[in-house]
Formats: C-alpha cells, structure tokens, sequence
RNA sequence: GGCGCUUUCGUCUAGUGGCCAAGGACACAGCGUUCUCAACGCUGGAACACGGGUUCGAUUCCCGUAAGCGCUACCA
C-alpha cells in the first residue's frame, strides 16, 4: 500500500499507470475481463503499470469468494497485475478524512431525504420531461459534521451529497472525442452513506488520484459517471486522468452482456474448456483490430501491437462460433501432451486414475486434437477408448443396408489383423494389410463396419489409427464382439 | 421522460474523398480429399441505416432523421 502514500511531487511525470476496478459481487465477467486486458496492454505497451483494485465498499454486496474468483480468473488468463490487489474496504480512513474536508468545507452536506421521497421527486420530474435531479434544499443548512447531524429531522439517517456546482463539464475521450455534460442535470451527487462509507463516484475519484492512475479505461457504461467524477477532481484539486471508454460486450440481442445472456462469467468458460489463451484472442479482438488481416495473436503480440487509436467505438456481440473456432485453433497448436495435462488437471476425462497410462490418455487426445472445439468433449468423444462401446447390430450396416457380407467383411478383417505380428501393429501397417481388401469389396462395405465394430460411433477418427491406440488384443476382442452381434 | 454514446455482410471487422462495381475472418452453402467425422484447400451468397447538403466525385466531410444501446441508486 506504500504507492498510496506517494506524494504528489510525483505527479508530474508520464509514468503510464492503469487499473481494473472490479466490484466482487460476482464472478470474473467476461466484460471485466476484457476492460482489464485493455488496460493491461496498455500499460505494457508503454512499460507502465497495471493496477488491480478491489472496490468492496458495498459491504452487503460484496464476497471475498468472488474477489478470489476475480483473481484467479485473471491470473488464469496471464492477465498480472503490476500492483495490489488493493482494497477499498481497507482504504476507508483514507476516504474519511476526504468526506470531511468535504463537509468541514462546506462543499457536501447531510441530505436527509428519504428513499421514498426521492423516488417520489424523480418520478414528478419525470411525468414533466424534466431531467431528473435532487437539488437539497439542505445543502443550505450546512449540516457538517455527525454533530450536526443530529440537526436532521427525527428519525432520519441521510446521507453525504456534494453541493455540486453547476456548469459544462468538458472532456476528450481517447476513443471517442470530445463528450460535454451539464452538471445541472446531475442535481446534487450522492457520495458517501455516511462519513466512513463512500460511495463508487468519490472512491474512484480519491483512488484514482492516490494511485497516480493516468488513464482510465473502462466500459462505456461508465460515460456518465464521468463527468461527477471530473467535478469532484476539480473540487479536490486532483490532477484528471486520461479516458478512453470502451465499446460495450453485447448479448445476440444487442444489449449489454449480463447473466440473462447464459455464460458470462470466465470461470464458466474454463469450465466449458475454453484455453485461456482463445479467450485472450477473442476478447482482444472484440473492438480491437491491428489494423491487419492477422487474426490470431499471442499475449506478447497483443502488448506489442495494441493501440487505443484503433479500438471501436460501436459495441460488439459476443459471439461464441468465433470463439470456438479460436478455441480449436488453440487446441491444435499445443502439444497433445500440453493438452493432456490440461484435461487431466482441469478434470475433463472422467476415468480411474491407474487404469489407463499417460501415454495411452495423450495418443487419444493426439487423435481429437484436431475434431474439438472444446476440451469438455474429451469424454464423450473418447469413452470408447475408456469402456466397451455399446451399439445395436444396425450400426454396422454401411449406409444403413442390411447384408450377411458385413459379417464376412469381419471375418476377414479378424484373420488379417491376427496375421499382423505385435510388434508391426501400427495404424500404417495396419492400414497396409487392410486397404487392398477393402479396396475390392468396397472401402464403405469394409472399413465402415471395422470402424462401428471399434467405436461403437457413427462418427469417429478412421480405424487404423484407433486399432493402433486399442492395440491388437482389444481390436481382436471388439471384432469377435461385433461379429457375435451379428450371428 | 432526461442526458449521453453508437450505426459497413447474420457476427467480428478493414476502409479516413477517387486505388471500393467495398477487403479479411467466423458462420453458412457447394466442391475437392474421403468408410464416417474433423482438419485442410478451392468456390459461392452476403453489408456502407435513411434523407438532405458540400464536392467534378462520397462508405469516407457537414446537417438532420431514424433505430439501437448505456446511464438516470443511499450498486459499482
């Protein structure tokens, strides 16, 4: 925490230094996500730093089971944070003594208007097409310290609102220009429950500051909270960050991406199997682009080559077909090894531990490396290599025709294969003996019942490779089984 | 209702006044390879929201309109 404490001699340089506020009411959103990955890029593309801080000041909201869930998620997609995890429940004696210069000031006051009121007011203003806004009558009264609060009608809690100042607030977005906002129209800001509990707009303010933030990058979203923000600045005589607010991750229906658009967290992701580095890409790309038809990049790509001039302003729709397409990709590139121990590591393949050798899970995984789309389809693509397969006699009809030569087709393929020695039984040897066969009486008629007799599977990768996997003795039983199936 | 932001193929996007009868990728369709599936290769259909300007010339600049989205909390 020694970084808060820095004065503001300090201010002056260039230092690049971003963050990622999350709120830890929730799992890592995938839109939480990518906001940190921009500001990660960012700030390694300019050799700064990349802050992670923890905004828990809604105590009732907030978990430490998804603080750990956020955490986990960004560093399971090599998103590091360069500082923190800061945490603003434990910053509170810092925002303290804020609220009350603030107060002490005469520039926030005790508004002790109820909820119900409120509502009441927005909804009259409304009714008018009147922008809606709470201008205290109070802020007048100057109630400054708890002392005084006890000046506030009977029964009543109230809260801290800054005597906002009315005028046009300016400000150039990195990504999107020049946006103006009238502070009338925000009426007087809301910023903390009472002296010890700040509320979002002025914690962000002081830590921002605190933290020597220079550019915030957030979800467009946060484009009118902005302007509160600037105010209270100003007010406090902070230095202003830099903005640059970022296009919205869309549903299908073309609204902000939430849990009523199903998965949506990155720990449901990686559950689903989806490769940390597939969701990297897709992300990045998801109102990014270098600019070149390169489609595929690496972290260190991103970092080299990332720019906020070339961010979007529109937002774009999440769409999993690229992601899955992405996911397959990465999928084939990495070693069926590397992929092995990932499947065994994130529990993908359901078996008995001792029952099965590594070498035996990595060459079946060598055969899906390039059939998956996600690594959760390990297990119902392979269970034949895990299980006897199960499979009613029709399936080993080639297109479906019933004929007593399918039965003969097996014969042959049983005497073939108990020709081939041991040590030669290897799917091109295999394949050797069998092709001539299956070339003069048909490749469907004979290689289509050899597959269903190993696979149990309509669908599956060719025969002579899974023999070799299987190995002669359970390719021999498996023939016999489905030759018995059709006695 | 108020304020703000946005608008190129179904989706992600290239494009900064002529190089665009708009390029790439995903998805889709077809073909090839093939016992099936996948991978791979080739081919194809598919878009500048609308209306005015400015200009010799607008996807690109300006102004409107429309639509969508966001915010509108004592949440962040």
């Amino acid at each position: 925490m020694k970084t808060s404490a820095k004065k503001q001699s300090k201010k002056e340089n260039i230092c690049i230094r971003t963050r990622i506020a999350p709120s830890p009411t929730g799992p890592l959103h995938i839109g939480t996500a990518r906001a940190a990955l921009f500001n990660y890029l960012f700030a390694k593309h300019n050799k700064g730093d990349f802050v992670l801080r923890i905004e828990d000041t809604d105590i009732e909201r907030s978990d430490k089971r998804f603080e750990k869930n956020i955490t986990d998620g960004l560093e399971w997609l090599g998103i590091k944070w360069t500082e923190g995890p800061y945490r603003q429940s434990e910053r509170l004696e810092i925002y303290k003594k804020y609220i009350q210069k603030l107060l002490e000031e005469g520039k926030a006051f005790w508004c002790p208007h109820t909820k119900e009121e409120l509502t009441e007011e927005k909804q009259r203003q409304m009714a008018n097409k009147e922008a809606p806004r709470h201008v205290c009558e109070y802020k007048t009264k100057k109630l400054k310290s708890t002392a005084s609060k006890a000046g506030l009608p009977a029964g009543r809690q109230g809260i801290i609102r800054l005597d906002t100042p009315q005028k046009i607030v300016e400000f150039e977005d990195l990504i999107r220009g020049k946006i103006k906002f009238d502070t009338f129209l925000l009426g007087d800001i809301a910023i903390a429950k009472d002296e010890e509990t700040p509320l979002y707009n002025l914690a962000v303010v002081i830590d921002d500051y605190l933290m020597q933030i220079s550019h915030v990058i957030r979800g467009e979203d946060h484009i009118s909270n902005t302007p509160k923000q600037i105010l209270l600045q100003e007010i406090f005589g902070f230095s202003q960050p830099q903005y640059a607010h970022l296009p919205l991750v869309l549903g299908p229906d073309r609204s902000k991406l939430s849990k009523r658009h199903n998965v949506v967290s990155v720990d449901e992701y990686r559950k689903a199997g989806y490769l940390p580095e597939a969701i990297i890409n897709f992300i990045a790309l998801l109102g990014w682009n270098p600019g070149t038809e390169q489609e595929i990049f690496s972290l260190d790509e991103l970092v080299k080559k990332f720019d906020l001039k070339r961010v979007q302003k529109g937002g774009a729709i999440f769409n999993i077909e690229r992601l899955n397409w992405l996911n397959g990709i990465y999928i084939r590139r990495k070693s069926a090894k590397e992929i092995m121990e990932i499947i065994l590591r994130e529990g993908f393949l359901d078996i008995s531990e001792n029952k099965f050798k590594n070498d035996y899970i990595e060459k079946v995984v060598a055969l899906e490396q390039t059939r998956m789309k996600k690594l959760s389809e390990i297990g119902e693509r392979t269970h034949y290599f895990f299980s006897e397969p199960k499979f009613p006699k029709s399936m080993l009809f080639w297109e479906e025709k019933e004929s007593p030569d399918t039965k003969t087709y097996l014969d042959k393929i049983n005497s073939l294969v108990q020709n081939i020695k041991p040590k030669d039984f290897v799917k091109e040897k295999i394949k050797d003996i069998i092709w001539p066969y299956a070339e003069k009486m048909g490749r469907g008629n004979v290689l289509w019942p050899f597959r269903v007799a190993l696979t149990g599977q309509c669908k599956s990768p060719d025969p002579f490779e899974i023999a070799e996997i299987l190995g002669k003795e359970t390719t021999l039983k498996r023939l016999a089984d489905a030759i018995e199936l059709l006695k």
